[in-house]
DNA sequence: GTATTATATCGTCGTTCGACGATAGACGAT
DNA sequence: ATCGTCTATCGTCGAACGACGATATAATAC
């Protein structure tokens, strides 16, 4: 059939498609050099004032402000408001979610077990 | 092997910006709920047709197509033709560097023992 | 040959991104 | 109170994204 059926039965369920979303969401957030930047910036030095983000980075104060607040957003970095100044670090466990599926990629794992309808097999 | 300096010369840059851009790249290419289905289902299955990967993530055709033409272009898929078939399935490799940035973060690794200069400890 | 199937590509349209400057808000120092 | 510093937000503008239908291509089936 060419039009697509609406009466698609969710398999895989509303939990899954939260997950990829919730997935694509944090990858969305790493998916700029900038911001992948600040992530290793902030994994090198555990936390840092922005004002030192905006030197490194290179860009407008108002550009890295976004980004970082992208970030923020996201949940992958928190600021602490230490007036006037903002200290930024890493939040862990929001990128674990993102971390588990590469490795299980990484790793080979089949999540399901279901192996059974490999459409071709692997060289 | 000494990699970064010290110095914040905007030569820090060339080895690091490019892997700060390849890490974004495939971290863009993993940035939509329906390309994150799609590394699922390969993992699940090792490899795909794609007709099967059009009915699972009930998009158009040629949205999908799109979605696994980004994802091929980043190299996180490959497409192995069997015609009029083509069978998908992953590149682990080229997840490697943002799953070991992410496994960083995780472990709290500092990469470069810079840790002289932090701005404010951790709580 | 024609028809069918599976995939890729093109054109379009609305939305979002990413950059910047300008501006506002909140403190500390003077 | 005024100045300087640091950060967040606003407005704008061009570029890129994401969706779709229509179409093109290529191999198989009849």
């Amino acid at each position: 059939m060419t039009t697509t059926a609406v009466t698609r039965s969710p398999s895989r369920g509303v939990a899954a498609a939260a997950s990829e979303e919730s997935l694509a969401a944090v990858a969305k957030a790493l998916a700029h050099p900038a911001r992948i930047h600040i992530v290793a910036m902030l994994l090198e030095k555990q936390s840092c004032i922005g004002c030192d983000i905006v030197d490194e980075i290179g860009l407008a104060q108002s550009t890295v402000s976004e980004h970082l607040r992208i970030l923020k957003e996201a949940g992958i970095v928190t600021g602490q408001i230490e007036r006037p100044r903002v200290c930024y670090s890493l939040n862990p466990e929001r990128l674990r979610p993102l971390a588990d599926l590469l490795k299980s990629v990484l790793d080979g794992d089949r999540r399901g077990e279901l192996t059974g309808s490999i459409c071709c097999p692997p060289e």
